[in-house]
RNA sequence: GCCGGUGUAGCUCAGUUGGUUAGAGCACCUGCCUGUGGAGCAGGGGGUCGCAGGUUCGAAUCCUGCCGCCGGUACCA
């Protein structure tokens, strides 16, 4: 025999890419679920659009490079046309809304799907993942803005977590934009530093107050020894900015006057509180308050194409990991307006504003928060197979199970009877069915409460012949009355 | 992308100043017990020591490169 040099495949999965198992998927399932029918409450209405866009559409494309944009996952067709997954769902939407021009605006839609971004992966943060948007099409009313704040609100509660335990933190661009402006000392910032101090802001809750004065000045150092150089910016214009990042207020209302004489005479500004101001007068009349919405001048979400208001959901309270260690998990819910996104097709103002919840992320959290099932297990009873020639009664018992809508699996395996105990305790399952000779010479079946049994099991130690003979969790039924008794049981662990 | 750390069984890790057949716990499988999941006892399978070179009589151990993972930093629509 020649030896044979088999070159077998290696499993191997992309990085940042997961597999997703079954008691993951099926409370994102049961999450997703509780989101739409918050979304639908308020006349959201679904759409779905390709995994796949053209490039230049995305708005992704590098004219200059030749080439897309570092950060997204683009090939080449094969008409040698730039073709790329989508990193997020907005961008499909206005390529969607600039396709058609019939709509009636206010456009409002709902999707969730899985977006795809080449970012270095780390703890909950994926290549691969779910988001689940919102948004509102065709009208500059700062209603819609307010709306979308109270749709974040139900949807982060509808989802167990209590008020008080989360908040939907506001700002608005042109806030920050008319601060930049005054400090600019009549002439504006340049564009890339007003995008420096943008970015500095963003990093407050990483790097601490002190951090951001050091990054808005020469620079700063970091633990690993890196410098960084600053923005460069004099110490009467960090000022004006830490002024601004600790303005508070008792009311959104009294914060509001506190922007106003800090963006001075800036228009921009001015603008920008105006705006704050009516999504206040809204959500308050709404009944969102303070415990709910809060007016947070820190607040940059990226840089990207935001042009007014902003917000983002956050968890206020700490989780700890697996690991015992305490992780803020942030930002889970993100949005704002973004009026100028459709305008690169067609060329005309159309004014849209909506917000994302990542899925995975909020799954991570609840899940460490314990606050949510992952259970693998879709159906909680196991019928074995203890007599093989016996198949034809253990069909009939699962098919009755089922007419009553209970999920109920048939044994289909090859192995005995403690095997089949073992694989439905390794499943997940409640209850196994046994129903041998002796059973049905008497006209029973016998139910096993495999969730008891666990719990005795604790107390009657290393005894197994007592274990044995005495079966304590285990119970013989009339066979008329499976049905009826597997619901009982059940019931003794819903919820 | 950059800086640092790390890489031995499915998992968590031991492995002395390089020295013969690389270990433990947990998990898994089998039996005690062919009609009973736990526990116990007995046994068993599983590793080209991340990959590729180099130094050496000899490398898991030393050197170089690459890859992966973890942390920080940059980016983050």
């Amino acid at each position: 025999m020649a030896k044979k040099k088999t070159t077998r495949t290696k499993p191997r999965r992309l990085k940042g890419f997961r597999d997703i198992e079954a008691g993951d998927v099926l409370a994102r399932d049961r999450m997703i679920a509780k989101i739409r029918k918050v979304y639908e409450r308020y006349g959201y209405a679904p759409l779905e659009t390709p995994a796949l866009e053209y490039v230049d559409c995305l708005g992704k494309f590098l004219p200059e490079a030749d080439q897309p944009d570092a950060g997204i996952f683009a090939f080449r067709d094969e008409d040698e046309a730039w073709v790329a997954l989508r990193y997020d769902l907005t961008a499909p939407l206005s390529r969607y809304v600039a396709m058609n021009p019939e709509l009636p605006r206010p456009f409002r839609r709902y999707q969730v799907g899985p977006v795809y971004r080449v970012e270095k992966p780390g703890p909950g943060r994926f290549r691969e993942f779910y988001q689940f948007d919102f948004d509102s099409v065709g009208t500059n009313a700062m209603l819609a803005d307010a709306e979308c704040c109270m749709v974040m609100c139900d949807a982060l509660e509808a989802l167990g977590i209590a008020r008080g335990d989360y908040a939907v933190r506001l700002n608005d661009r042109k806030v920050l934009n008319g601060v930049l402006e005054t400090i600019g000392g009549g002439d504006v910032l340049g564009e890339a530093t007003s995008r420096n101090v943008l970015r500095t802001i963003d990093k407050l809750d990483r790097v601490g107050i002190e951090g951001v004065k050091q990054l808005l000045g020469d620079g700063r150092k970091d633990e690993s020894g890196d410098f960084k150089t600053g923005c460069k910016l004099t110490a009467s214009q960090i000022e004006v900015v830490i002024g601004y990042l600790s303005a508070e207020g008792e009311t959104r209302a009294i914060l509001c006057d506190v922007l106003e004489t800090l963006v001075g005479e800036s228009e921009v500004g001015r603008e920008g509180v105006d705006e704050l101001r009516q999504i206040d007068t809204a959500l308050s009349a709404g009944g969102y308050a303070e415990d709910r919405v809060v007016i947070d001048p820190t607040v940059v979400r990226g840089l990207a194409y935001y042009t007014g208001p902003v917000y983002e959901g956050v968890l206020t309270f700490p989780v700890v990991d697996e690991d015992g260690v305490s992780r803020e998990f942030g930002s889970v819910f993100g949005g704002g307006r973004y009026d100028d996104l459709v305008k690169r097709f067609t060329g005309q103002e159309v004014p849209a504003t909506g917000a994302s919840i990542g899925v995975d992320r909020l799954l991570a959290a609840l899940k460490t928060l314990g606050k949510i099932d992952t259970s693998p297990t879709t159906a909680s009873i196991l019928v074995t197979r203890l007599d093989k020639t016996l198949n034809a009664e253990y069909q009939q018992m699962v098919g009755e199970l089922r007419a009553a809508e209970i999920n109920a699996e048939l044994y289909i395996g090859n192995q005995g009877i403690a095997k089949q105990f073992k694989y439905a305790s390794d499943t997940g399952k409640t209850i196994a069915i046994v129903a041998g000779s002796d059973e049905m010479a008497a006209g029973e079946v016998s139910i096993k409460d495999l969730r008891l049994g666990v719990e005795l099991s604790k107390e009657i130690g290393a005894d197994r012949k007592k274990w044995l003979e005495q079966q304590p969790a285990q119970f013989s039924i009339k066979r008329e009355q499976l049905v009826e008794s597997v619901k009982e049981v059940l019931g003794r662990y819903r919820a």
